[in-house]
DNA sequence: TTGTAGGCGTTATCAA
DNA sequence: TTGATAACGCCTACAA
């Protein structure tokens, strides 16, 4: 044993480590490990032994630097606790891990940064393709983007002008066909519970106008801040109903049309005949609920594992059929409106 | 205008690009940005002059190479839509944008890939800590995070010998205090709604064991398969009381909770009278149900924040007074029980 | 099928 | 306070 024998160096393993073991160059060796089909299959075993042997894990950073392409994609969020965007998250997330991808996570929500320097800070990472929430985005952030000549895919929206890709559903629409709901079946004295966010502002726009151009202007609106819960519906319901008279409640999302059917409970008014309520979402709770939810249904895991994938594709050099994919929505109609 | 101008080089602007256009060294232009106390201020303001010119956005990829220093966390969680994980994992974003870091973060649930494969996957990347959800990990990832010697926080459970930091509470405890609460207020046939699930089972375990010291033993229990919805809570009540009477139903969460309710209003059951209902986690509509639901309220944010916080310390070389957090809960006696 | 040379864009280190 | 030089660990390009 020699005396000087220093503590491990707390270096980690390299290919030229694994190079060394294995009696090869690092270069058959990264071969063996990214492209084994240029590799002799006996060769292949070897190196496969040397990992194992070494404790190797690649450096990443450093193939990345190399091949310029990291295999990381940025996903950019408002918030991740409103229950929508959690499941397109997890589907990002599931659909990335399938081929060797990574997701970079960031919650704008609450941090001072705008979304520009937010994104700035993320291209410093070099992630191979972006996902954005929403199409409504700043002069700078756009300029970033292009300059930077990274794929991106805005969802959980529709414009016929995007950055670059889109998956998403035209809120407008979800508006007009709740608003078409109501008409036909002869609800006249609406109230809205909203959360304050740009999606479901489009969404009341499209309801709104429709109903205005069928007689019945300026539905009374009660704005919940975010994040818009289950108790913001409670409350919220408190405050139209002592505005006035209604016949039907829209939410801007099924929690708060969860909240508003138990305020319409306790109070003892019956869902739908004295009151009838209607959500967005079609959450978990919904189609169990009592009575079930009257909501929009939108497929969200659909539109994380198409962003995903579309990105992906991208990436890898593949013609793309359609760079805009508009994933629709269904109403559904249940017990409470 | 010279004939031969070639479209824009799609290479983006590097430190040297910046250095020139500034006419300083790469090295004074390295040190500008990230150390500027270190530079002269007239040399940090050409420099960041020179940085606006350019367009330069760092390679965190190649500065992550040469400082040994990712400044990334990368985050495993089982699923994300469950309701609790999500909390502490924007908690977590929040924390290390405030100082620059970036969250990688990894949903381990329905992959194929065993948590060791996973991580060892997340440690290509380089990252400067790792955030493990839970305390139960397989021979192999601990050799592999060992091996790493990167920093390593679980949360969401309390060991004595966590691998490295824990932030958590004793999920044991959470049912015994449970089943306290039960003895206390004299109920004697409990029955169990539980979502398959290791941390879970632990509180299952905390509150069988009591309720057995105390004369009650094997209650009738109902597996629930993950995730566990609002749904399921509904179609687990009936299948409990088909198979007897209960005078209490212990759920795993409040989600259960909240379906059971519903299902056992449905029933015409006055809760708690007929039956008293309790959940866990106090999720925000915990309060606000009607009826207001019996829980255990558990601060999942500070979970984030701490074990955020504690890693980057550990990570920017401060000393840690406490490696092991006790973050505990809170009985939350509501309507339901 | 394997190997050699050189560079990816930054920072550590030492010198000026 | 600034600069020169040499890594950091891997991959592209080309050669054998």
């Amino acid at each position: 044993m020699p005396k000087s024998a220093r503590p491990l160096p707390p270096r980690a393993p390299t290919l030229d480590d694994v190079a060394r073991t294995a009696g090869l160059s690092s270069m058959t060796v990264s071969r063996a490990l990214n492209t084994p089909q240029l590799v002799r299959p006996k060769t292949v075993e070897k190196v496969l032994a040397a990992v194992k042997a070494t404790g190797y894990i690649p450096n990443a950073l450093a193939g990345g630097l190399a091949s310029r392409r990291s295999k990381l994609i940025a996903v950019v969020v408002p918030q991740i606790n409103n229950n929508m965007f959690v499941d397109t998250i997890q589907a990002i997330s599931d659909a990335l891990a399938l081929r060797g991808y990574h997701m970079l996570l960031c919650v704008a929500g609450y941090t001072q940064q705008t979304e520009a320097e937010l994104v700035s800070a993320l291209l410093s990472r070099r992630p191979d393709g972006i996902v954005l929430t929403g199409i409504h985005h700043s002069a700078d952030l756009k300029k970033v983007l292009l300059n930077a000549s990274v794929p991106v895919v805005e969802v959980w929206d529709l414009t016929p002008t995007p950055l670059d890709m889109l998956v998403g559903f035209s809120h407008e629409k979800v508006g007009q066909a709740t608003a078409e709901y109501l008409l036909r079946k002869g609800y006249r004295r609406p109230g809205l519970l909203w959360a304050v966010d740009k999606r479901a502002a489009q969404r009341k726009n499209g309801l709104c106008d429709t109903l205005a151009r069928n007689g019945i202007a300026n539905p009374s609106v009660v704005d919940i801040a975010l994040p818009a819960r289950f108790t913001s519906g409670r409350e919220g319901l408190r405050e139209l109903l002592a505005r006035g008279e209604f016949d039907v409640v829209v939410c801007s999302s099924d929690t708060l049309a969860q909240g508003a059917i138990v305020e319409a409970q306790a109070r003892g008014l019956r869902i739908p005949q004295d009151l009838a309520v209607i959500g967005f979402g079609d959450l978990d709770f919904a189609a169990g609920n009592h009575p079930s939810i009257t909501t929009v249904s939108v497929d969200r895991q659909i539109i994380g594992q198409r962003a995903a994938t579309m990105l992906m594709e991208r990436i890898e050099g593949m013609e793309l059929t359609e760079e805009i994919v508009d994933i629709g929505f269904h109403f559904i109609e249940r017990e409470s409106a």
